[in-house]
DNA sequence: CTGCTTATAAGGCAAGCGTCTAATAAGGAG
DNA sequence: CTCCTTATTAGACGCTTGCCTTATAAGCAG
């Protein structure tokens, strides 16, 4: 047959195959960045496909439905995330301070602060309220980040002005936490600059660095 | 005409009138209940007005879309949480260490950390991202709460080891921010009473009480 | 080159949503 | 008591969703 027309339409189109890693990685990305562009309620299993260019049959495909989906984001994000932040403050053990300064910059970075993946956590951290998958995956992060910040300053001769390690440990996570969203809610308000700042001075203070 | 059958279909049902006031209030409490239940994804104007026991109709009737609904709800919790907070504390602001600690009880109490005012202040702050009417809500409602609490300490004596103002005040309320949600995530892991020390803790710490 | 596996696309289906319109009655004004 | 306003209900429409089923072709094994 000749071949067809420039643009008459085929029956088919971007049929390119690719490997099964790689399509779930288009899709976990695609989520995401429904997610930050969408919010929960615009996040369907439709609009995800139709962000990562494939049809919608697909994600039926390679996941058992889009709840599903969403739950392998969240695992691979934690995941990144948890991995990132420690290969950018571990080199520095040696010294708490920079240490934790390291890991300040880390979390708000482009890649862990920007508005994509904050919007898409606290779609996240909803779902962790009454689903007990993604409460665990929860519950794990939240363990494995602490313990990684309790090794940052570990290292700290013991001084007596000093907090308890769990309830400075503790606060400083919810300083985190509490400025990243600060963060994500508006970037004028508090620069990423000053939030880093800040959490080197709120290490200062609870550990008596 | 004979009063019809016991349980034949009554042409409409559930027709008493309420103030226009009272029925706003009423659905503007059904979508609290419904964010908190259901997530952003769940929380449609139909599901509201089932939760509200009315009918699908009245939503339109009372607000554009709802959308509109959303933000009104959003208003109206700023609103009350913060006449709530000051009500908390101000009395005791001649004791800044006192009102602080009010401050704290009433911001982990069930009226405001409910998992139900959580869930939906999570909605809200994804809201406020991309649109500006929600943005300009969240705006207000963190210079108001910043200026409350700066309220509250400014009675203390300048001491040379407390931090400059600003900066102790954007530590305590990131910490405070973080522990809302970390609560929200597992009041067994971090229960109210932990909170509300915590929160103390860094008052002394920040402010040097 | 041939043929099998399976990644991919596409369409059908029921359910739910938001919007709009029309019909009904509740409750105050006269 | 009657009438008028309007709070309220109910139904229709078009659209989108999630799920499922069927058809197609890409790319490797032989």
């Amino acid at each position: 047959m000749a071949s067809p027309a420039p643009d008459a339409p085929p029956t088919t189109r971007r049929r390119r195959r690719a490997s099964p890693l790689v399509r779930r990685a288009d899709l976990v990305a695609a989520t995401v960045n429904c997610l930050a562009r969408l919010g929960a309620k615009g996040t369907t299993g439709r609009e995800i496909c139709r962000q990562a260019g494939v049809s919608h049959g697909l994600l039926r495909h390679y996941f058992r439905n889009p709840d599903n989906l969403l739950l392998e984001t969240y695992e691979q994000l934690c995941e990144d995330m948890l991995a990132q932040l420690e290969a950018a403050a571990m080199p520095y053990a040696a010294e708490p301070r920079e240490a934790l300064h390291r890991y300040f910059v880390a979390v708000f970075s482009d890649d862990w602060a920007g508005p994509d993946i904050i919007g898409a956590w606290m779609v996240f951290w909803q779902q962790a309220r009454s689903r007990a998958d993604f409460a665990a995956v929860s519950d794990s992060f939240n363990l494995r980040q602490r313990a990684l910040l309790e090794r940052l300053v570990t290292p700290l001769p013991p001084r007596e002005d000093a907090l308890p390690m769990v309830d400075a440990i503790a606060l400083l996570s919810a300083v985190l936490d509490g400025l990243w969203i600060e963060y994500y809610l508006s970037d004028q308000r508090t620069p990423r600059e000053r939030c880093i700042a800040l959490c080197d001075l709120a290490a200062r203070r609870l550990f008596a660095l």
